[in-house]
DNA sequence: TATGAATGAGAGTTCATTCAT
DNA sequence: CATGAATGAACTCTCATTCAT
């Protein structure tokens, strides 16, 4: 009774669907951004975007936050591996900033949307809602480190992981279209860790005293 | 000459309407705005919004340079008054993160213009060059305080500025509306002048020697 | 302040659209007529049509209501004027045999709504109450008729008031576009005021005997 | 030969199509009406009602025609058996208003096309010529009638006929959804018979004077 | 100068129909 | 034969802009 080739055809379309619509409206803004361009740009006519997605809205919804669950289980994952957790946060910054130039549309989509938090409110808490599990876990993480000496105790974590948040954001906004070709590209990577007041292995010793 | 007092009148009518444009730009997108809605909360017919500028995307060009114009102009005043760089970089802190308050319609506004860089070109040109001015005026002063011994040498300056500003508009971004009641508001404020690396007195004469 | 001229002008433009409209729907249906061609009867764009009524659907509420109300006054009129409740009913029948001529495409639209009572109940409610006024209307006068003598004591008021209203009802459907030219047209007339079982003079003598 | 047994069920299937599309055109109309709302119903995928109708319009016209034929059918029946056209007529009276019990959807759809004469008018067409054999197949057996003397000889057998079919469908149109179990059904019956001004065995005998 | 009705191009969405599987 | 995804024309409705008043 299963059609499997079927049903992969319609995931691999639905994909490919989102995928344009990702690119146009993060370029072009949702009402810029007409149904019919992203069928052109697939290769579909008009109506067969709604046999994917009910309205554009709904489609909207789901460039917005698909990729950004996606994102969000990458760097979550990054955190719960083994290693100290400066180690993990170290690790988990860079890979947090190659996302800002490999997933450059889907996280400015997202920003956009924070941008017009009346129009799309729920989308809004969403987001919201998507940053907030980050921060949470950044400073959990964040918290056992100053445990360990390998932070700056006199911060609250609350802060330092709403800062570097935030601070991730602001940089994928702010620097141009070729960000990764910027030519403070690696010291803003460096300076991101920064943010978070690591304690210098000479500090480290020094504070153990 | 002339009729000083009409003059008067379609200023002050124009500012009106650029106010408001402002609100409803930030709130709901230019799309989604109507020109018939900016009139109706100006108090005057659709006509009239286009006896003062020339079409609705001429608006909200001036809906978004006019006051990023005036926001720069103070903030750029911080950084040439008497004082020394540290001094100076930390008044102006203090007041930038005021403004996120006080112009969180224009500061977003200007925010989601960077969010649809393809779609107003032009625009997204003139909002990163306010920003290239005000990096370029943090850098000088900045490079001016490692001089003096006020900040850590061994950070670009070019990299410092725009770290802050990344900070700023991330901050502004990813907090919640009532951005002000933000249990770790006051944090994050502090957070903004640790990330340039000042040094702190103690240090300075450790540094000095 | 009142701008008395534009305000006529909007109510003649809007009573231009709803004739056509009737027109229109009562000959293609509701789906079938497009907001297009009712702009184009009228003489204006299509987007004139959504500055006096909301949306296709409020057209047709109008188109469907409004005329029936007329209607339905003139009826009701017949029936409040001096003079025998037999003459009064007997008026009103000839009134109304004129009206299914006069309002052929208000008629007709008003019981196509009967007809698809799954899709707009709203508005089959409220034609199946303006019916109901009539028919409690007429039952009122035509018992007050039975006791002056002037109809057969046998019928019940409600039954005969239906009966007539479904009469009236099925002719207009029935009979083919120019009712009025039927041969058995003047019959029928005569045959509607039949229906109500009038007494004959000669019986009336008989029956007071 | 061939193959009866696919051939059987193939007429299963059509049948079934009809049926549902009788309803759903009863209660949405034709346009509010979708080949894939009917497909669902009956169990199919949209594509296989064009197995059977070679387009939606044709479905329409199937729906709205066969089931009248065979309603026909029957109402001509009782008008061919033995007995005095009176009794005749009084025991169609009878079977037809039990069918508007029993085909509601089949008649309200055939009145519905009454309502959209310009849109569908060779079905208009073809409901007409259905309502003409009944009225003629009426009109023949009541005169008969008027010459044994068993109808009042004053009324034309072509405006009773008509009165007569007219009052039917008014019936089935002005009575809300449950009409059998309407207060009035009952008299209502009664009044339909009365409609052909029948003579009272007094009377008769009278007039047989 | 302000008005606000009219404009008309263009948007999202629907759906009868087709046809490769 | 049945399927059901794709089609694409046509629909309703929106809204920046104009212009006679």
């Amino acid at each position: 009774m299963a059609r499997p080739v079927n049903e992969e055809k319609r995931l691999e379309r639905r994909k490919r669907i989102l995928k344009e619509a990702v690119i146009l409206f993060a370029e072009g803004g949702y009402s810029n951004t007409t149904t019919a361009i992203i069928a052109e740009r697939v290769g579909v006519t008009p109506g067969t975007i709604f046999q994917y997605f009910p309205s554009k809205e709904a489609l909207y919804y789901a460039a917005v936050l698909e990729p950004l669950a996606d994102i969000q289980v990458k760097s979550l994952a990054c955190l719960q591996q083994e290693g100290t957790p400066g180690a993990l946060i170290k690790n988990m910054v860079k890979e947090q900033f190659n996302d800002i130039y490999f997933y450059t549309n889907e996280l400015r989509l997202a920003q956009s949307v924070l941008g017009q938090r009346i129009r799309f409110p729920e989308l809004t808490q969403k987001v919201l809602e998507s940053i907030k599990v980050m921060t949470d876990a950044i400073e959990s993480v964040y918290a056992e480190g100053q445990l360990m000496g390998e932070f700056d105790k006199s911060f609250s974590p609350a802060m330092i992981s709403r800062s570097y948040i935030s601070f991730l954001n602001g940089v994928g906004l702010t620097l141009g279209e070729s960000i990764i070709h910027h030519p403070e590209w690696e010291n803003l990577k460096g300076h991101a860790y920064y943010l978070f007041a690591p304690i210098q292995p000479k500090e480290k010793l020094e504070e153990s005293k």
